[in-house]
RNA sequence: GGGUGUUUAGCUCAGUUGGUUUAGAGCGCUACCUUGACAGGGUAGAGGUCAUAGGUUCGAAUCCUAUAACACCCACCA
């Protein structure tokens, strides 16, 4: 076959895309062979395919590529995600967009819609990975608001709930007022904010005394049922037991006691709200104080607003300011620079509330993952750093709100039949609730209508906490054949963002639902970064078009520029010049495969002495490098075995071997020494086809016409055979004179192609690589002797031997002379740094033997090479 | 405020449990080469007092202490 001169990554990626699907090579089904199991972290479903993603999957399509290919059963599961805060959002902006508001729906009419975005956008993201190259099993694609993944995840809440886990409780949980929903911790981001300090004078019931208050959110006075000074608090001892006026509310509250007030900060006295803020509710339990909400869901003021009824949060405040400065107690106002808690998802300024949540206890599910991670070691995090956030984290574990005032996602199978506060039955189907609801109420008239199911539904992370068990239907059918052959995983890749949201907690439900860990490692990757080290993000407008970058490099040199500078867990400075770096890559191979294919072959001639040479080396160095490439990939170190590979056939292969085996030009090779070569580079390609899957797979068909069953995907992993160190350490020694010769000629501005002669002057011995030596120095001979006298020429040195260039212009002996005194001095001064070491007695005493040998050794080196080096000097 | 981590060449990073010449790689840069696989190429070269200050040691980029800058995580004092 006639091979292009150009590599045409877009027609061949689709090409072979397709081909690997036919064949099914990416389906996996249990067999007697191990599993190897990798579930990808789910992305939403109507997302697209950002530089995150690129990353993530092209480290998950590498694992799993080089698992297949060393034997195992390969098995990536992928899906997506409903994401329920993120695509509810989506889709209400898109009906605002239309002129409806979702409160004028029903919740199956919006629902109905959901679907239909959902339909509309859903899977666009897993079309993106293939183009990718992910090798991905997609029979198994799951959605996580799959008919039997939501079964399962309604399974787990009811088994939770029995066993007394689950719990509805009045909690203050972060309200976000726009998308009026509870948020969880990790949903809420603390922005700095400038904003006021505001100081209120309140009355003294009673007197004309005043207190002065200090407050970030005067509107909140409203709502005040105590004011609260610290009891060892000098200043304020007269005012203990008294009663103060809360301004423009006129009403009498309470002072009270408590050391959680600082004395420094602010004036030392604390307005109480419980109803909206953290700190106060526990003051005001501890204190019993009343409870005054004085905002409707949408965090406008309502009835308790008095004459501000009506208007939103900010607007009120800046009203109430304006009254309290009108009433003459606004007593100063001070620049204040403070934490705000805002939504991820709509950026809206959370709002504390109180309000009826269901809750996970996390205390006692947290035990094992804490003990799987931190003291047995059963499943790693990479890197290790992670470790230390993990255990405070878990450590410090708080109960989980995993209820949301949503509609897109698993509704909480809770059913009320009662106002009475445990007036409800928690069951799989409306119908079981009915039998169970006249069961536990006693009353058998109960009907379905006089049931009430819960309006909301369940956090997003409550239904991706089961992935990797859910996928293989380990939940509804936990004895079933692929649950137990494919649990546990091997690895989860993923962003370290998400430790907490979603790996942790798989750790656990893994633990509480099949008694074992979900994944043996956790990689987690950095996250992605401009060049000028900003977090990617669709705000900033920074974030290349992924596909994009595919259509214009190639997915290969896509995945190689992400993988060339992500080390493990460190954050990843992209620049798009690192694609380009991987497309130039890409046409190193393509054209060193050019040249090869380009040969006539001949059989009747024995190989050179060059190319033999240089085959038994690459063959070598070819062993030693698998091990070293299986070496980082154990140790998760995948930037590492890349670039160790790309070096390999870049430097090694392309501009050493290829060079010396190459026959004169326009003359042809012997068989042998190509189906040498052929079979080396069949070998680079094995070793790079999990980095670079359509390059490899296509040269690899250009090599020869294959079986259908002999494609690169399902060939092997190249074995790592013994070899013979010796002559690898030989030849670096070779690559050094040959850049000797042509260092010498460039300085001299004699021609590469011009022949030349080399004596050794101070050694009979032949050298190792003599014949690669003659061919790449461009060499007539290589004579063992001194030089002539009279001759005109200079000389280099490689570590002990010396090197003689005769030169026809007549030398310039002081040029040389300084030249060889600069040596001198630099060895010199190499050798006395040594010696100060020998000579120190401590250091020969407390030395190990081979430290102090190889110390030895150097100075004998450098004596001899100075010895030679002055012998030269006075022959000039 | 508490914690974790980072700081090595212009840039991005290695440096494998303190001793492989007087510290490495890739990219970039500089000079030269270039009709014979590849200019998306070749050959060579320049470039670092390993953040700073102390300490431990025969020996420190590597271990300890302090300082500084940066990053992330946790908490959230009105």
């Amino acid at each position: 076959m006639e091979i292009p001169s150009k590599f045409d990554s877009r027609q061949v990626e689709s090409k072979w895309y397709a081909f690997w699907q036919e064949n099914e090579y990416f389906k996996s089904v249990p067999d007697d062979r191990e599993p190897y199991t990798i579930v990808i972290p789910p992305p939403n479903v109507t997302g697209v395919l950002h530089m995150g993603h690129m990353l993530n999957n092209s480290l998950q399509d590498i694992i799993i590529r080089r698992a297949r290919m060393r034997g195992f059963n390969a098995c990536w599961v992928p899906g997506t995600d409903h994401a329920s805060i993120a695509t509810e959002a989506k889709v209400v902006a898109k009906l605002k967009e239309d002129g409806i508001e979702k409160s004028s729906l029903s919740r199956e009419a919006f629902l109905e819609h959901a679907w239909d975005w959902t339909h509309e956008y859903g899977g666009v993201i897993l079309e993106q990975l293939k183009k990718l190259g992910c090798s991905c099993d997609w029979d198994r694609t799951k959605f996580t608001l799959d008919p039997e993944m939501s079964e399962s995840v309604l399974r787990v809440f009811i088994d939770l709930h029995n066993k007394g886990l689950i719990y509805r409780g009045f909690r203050m949980v972060n309200w976000d007022p726009e998308a009026q929903t509870t948020l969880s911790d990790e949903e809420v981001i603390y922005e700095e904010k400038s904003g006021n300090l505001y100081h209120i004078a309140y009355q003294v019931e009673g007197s004309n005394g005043r207190v002065i208050i200090a407050t970030t959110r005067p509107e909140t006075l409203l709502g005040d049922t105590a004011v609260c000074i610290n009891p060892e608090d000098e200043r304020y001892h007269g005012l203990k037991g008294k009663r103060l006026i809360v301004p423009i509310a006129n009403r009498s509250i309470p002072i009270i006691e408590d050391e959680y007030v600082a004395m420094d900060f602010g004036t030392g006295c604390l307005k109480v709200t419980p109803a909206h803020d953290l700190n106060d509710k526990a003051l005001g339990e501890k204190h019993n104080l009343d409870v005054i909400d004085i905002f409707n869901a949408d965090a406008t003021l309502n009835e308790h607003g008095l004459e501000f009824e009506g208007l939103d949060r900010f607007v009120a405040r800046k009203k109430i300011v304006k009254a309290l400065d009108a009433l003459g107690v606004l007593v100063k106002t001070e620049l204040h620079v403070h934490k705000v808690g805002t939504s991820e998802r709509t950026k809206a300024v959370i709002e504390p509330r109180l309000s009826d949540q269901w809750f996970l206890k996390m205390e006692q599910l947290a035990q094992p993952a804490i003990e799987a991670v931190l003291h047995s070691d059963e499943i790693a995090l990479l890197p290790e750093k992670f470790k230390n956030t993990y255990r405070h984290w878990m450590e410090n574990i708080r109960d989980w709100n995993i209820s949301r005032q949503l509609w897109w996602g698993q509704r909480i199978p809770a059913y009320y039949y009662g106002s009475g506060k445990d007036d409800f039955v928690v069951t799989l189907t409306p119908e079981e609730a009915i039998d169970a609801a006249q069961k536990k109420s006693g009353n058998t008239s109960l009907t379905k209508a006089d049931l009430q199911q819960d309006e909301d539904v369940l956090d997003t992370w409550f239904s991706s906490w089961l992935w990797p068990i859910s996928v293989f239907d380990g939940i509804r059918n936990p004895e079933n054949e692929e649950v137990n052959y494919y649990y546990p995983t091997q690895d989860l890749v993923t962003g370290p963002d998400i430790l907490f949201f979603w790996v942790a907690r798989m750790i656990i439900s893994g633990y509480e639902f099949r008694k074992e860990k979900p994944f043996s490692k956790v990689y987690l990757t950095g996250l992605v970064r401009d060049e000028k080290g900003r977090k990617m993000s669709k705000q900033l407008g920074n974030s290349p078009d992924a596909l994009k970058l595919i259509e214009s490099y190639g997915a290969d040199a896509v995945r190689v520029g992400l993988m060339l500078s992500s080390a493990a867990g460190n954050d990843l400075l992209f620049d798009e010049n690192l694609c380009q770096q991987g497309k130039n890559f890409a046409n190193k191979i393509w054209n060193a495969y050019r040249l090869i294919d380009g040969w006539e072959i001949e059989k009747t001639i024995k190989p050179s002495v060059a190319a033999d040479e240089a085959l038994d080396w690459y063959e070598n160095h070819f062993n030693k490098t698998i091990q070293w490439v299986d070496e980082n990939f154990e140790k998760h170190r995948i930037s590492d075995a890349l670039m160790t590979t790309y070096k390999l056939i870049w430097d090694d292969f392309c501009s050493w071997l290829l060079e010396l085996a190459k026959p004169a030009y326009g003359k042809p090779i012997d068989a042998e020494t190509h189906a040498r070569i052929i079979r080396l580079f069949e070998n680079n390609l094995r070793l790079l086809h999990p980095f670079m899957p359509f390059l490899t797979e296509e040269l690899w068909h250009y090599i020869s016409e294959r079986e259908v069953n002999q494609a690169l995907t399902v060939s092997s992993w190249p074995e790592a055979l013994s070899f013979d160190n010796g002559l690898i350490t030989d030849f670096e020694i070779t690559k050094e004179i040959v850049a000797g010769i042509r260092n010498f000629r460039k300085d001299k501005n004699i021609s590469f192609k011009e022949k030349i002669t080399v004596y050794v002057t101070n050694s009979e011995k032949e050298l190792p690589y003599q014949a690669s030596i003659v061919k790449l120095g461009m060499l007539d001979e290589i004579i063992y002797s001194q030089a002539p006298e009279k001759i005109n020429g200079g000389s280099f040195r490689v570590s002990k031997v010396e090197f003689f260039i005769p030169t026809l212009a007549p030398e310039d002996p002081e040029a040389e002379k300084e030249k060889l005194q600069a040596e001198l001095k630099y060895t010199q001064g190499f050798l006395a740094s040594v010696e100060k070491k020998l000579a120190n007695e401590r250091f020969v005493a407390n030395a190990p033997e081979q430290v102090i040998a190889i110390e030895r050794k150097k100075a004998s080196d450098a004596e001899e090479k100075i010895t030679m080096l002055q012998k030269s000097l006075s022959l000039l």
